[in-house]
DNA sequence: CCTACCGATCGGTAGG
DNA sequence: CCTACCGATCGGTAGG
């Protein structure tokens, strides 16, 4: 709770003013002694080139020179480039899972139907893929390749917690003759859907994240069966 | 025709036996003096190996070294990495136009319906993505970020083209009510779930070609309305 | 297509 | 977190 409210306060207010720092201890120059926040911001300058130009085409130069460190600073908070990558990676699946999960605390009150709970996954999936700050997953979905194998085990689990949510809901679905095919194969179908429109989506032109849902919803999930129920 | 004939040939004898090619003028040694072979031997060293690390972190010398040539050698055939990389792409795309245009005549003579098309073309689409030698569309999709805008430019000509032929049927689907919402964003959809394929299709687990597309069609096409028609 | 090579860039480190 | 630096690698080229 704490971690949250530090980090939303820090985010909000960055891009303001980045000169003066009123809090904290002011020892020193007051300046440059604000310890972990330069962790994050690296984090959030490599996640936002690692998706803009990849990681391999992304220098640590590139990550130091957009927080306004020198080359070699990076190591000092990182052991290695693929270090940072797998930060990012990491990050951005805690925060999917967290936001997923506060999504379904919201519609909960009411008590909603299988179809109404894949509506909110895919909204909040949407959200997560494409909405503002959105470049952590995009990168971990796409870069990948460059982690090592452990860090691929280790996300793996996490996307296996963040799918684990999904899972009863396609099967109840499925149940319901409402979702058609082998719902393994209809999970995998669905999430390159959604995944895929990092791909293509433009945030000016194109639909807004609300249209999308109501459209991945319409092309997946068919209508009940009027005659049973 | 001749050319098309003179890829097949080529590609089918190609992976048997490396050593000896009796045919051609055996002038001088009757070794290496097959010129354009060589350029397509790179090319296809290049899809494999731009698949399989990514553009980045392929080195022009990995590309060499897997046909054989010096460090230096690629560069008398392609004047740069990029050449090289945009020739995979846009070969890829005109293969796969050619294999879909074959796909949709081999269908043809039974005068089939909308549905029945569809599943040609996604079917055809995963042979593409994941049948046997596919690794030039996957390359396409997945490192356009590493080509010049003119080249991109290029290559959205190409998958206009290829993406034409779906349009009528997809419009077709929609209007019977068996494709629902719009299509537009149906569409992306639909091919977001077939290229996401590339990801996590694993050949030797997981399902058959016909099975992808079984489920595929199931997820996306739904029964037509038997009250009308 | 090989030989020999170059300038640039990169990830990373020592030592403060 | 900066300064100064290193070894390795890379795309590309001249000149045959």
């Amino acid at each position: 709770m704490d971690q949250a409210a530090a980090r939303t306060h820090s985010a909000s207010h960055a891009p303001a003013i980045a000169a003066k720092r009123p809090r904290g201890r002011p020892r020193k120059t007051a300046d440059e002694r604000d310890d972990g926040n330069r962790r994050v911001e690296l984090v959030n300058a490599a996640a936002r080139l690692f998706r803009k130009k990849g990681f391999d085409a992304t220098s640590t130069r590139d990550i130091a020179a957009a927080v306004g460190m020198h080359s070699g600073s990076p190591f000092y908070h990182f052991k290695s480039k693929g270090a940072l990558l797998y930060a990012v990676m990491d990050e951005g699946m805690r925060s999917a899972i967290a936001r997923q999960s506060a999504a379904l605390q919201a519609a909960a009150p009411s008590a909603p139907g299988a179809a109404a709970l894949l509506r909110v996954l895919i909204r909040n999936h949407f959200d997560v893929l494409l909405g503002p700050g959105s470049d952590f997953i995009p990168v971990m979905l796409y870069e990948s390749r460059s982690i090592t194998a452990r860090q691929r085990a280790s996300l793996a689990k996490l996307q296996g917690d963040y799918e684990a949510v999904w899972e009863p809901v396609l099967k109840a679905l499925s149940q319901a003759g409402q979702i058609k095919g082998p719902v393994k194969l209809a999970r995998l179908l669905i999430f390159g859907a959604l995944n895929w429109s990092v791909q293509w989506f433009d945030a000016r032109k194109d639909a807004s994240l609300d249209d999308l849902a109501d459209a991945a919803m319409a092309l997946f999930v068919q209508a009940p069966s009027p005659a049973r129920q």
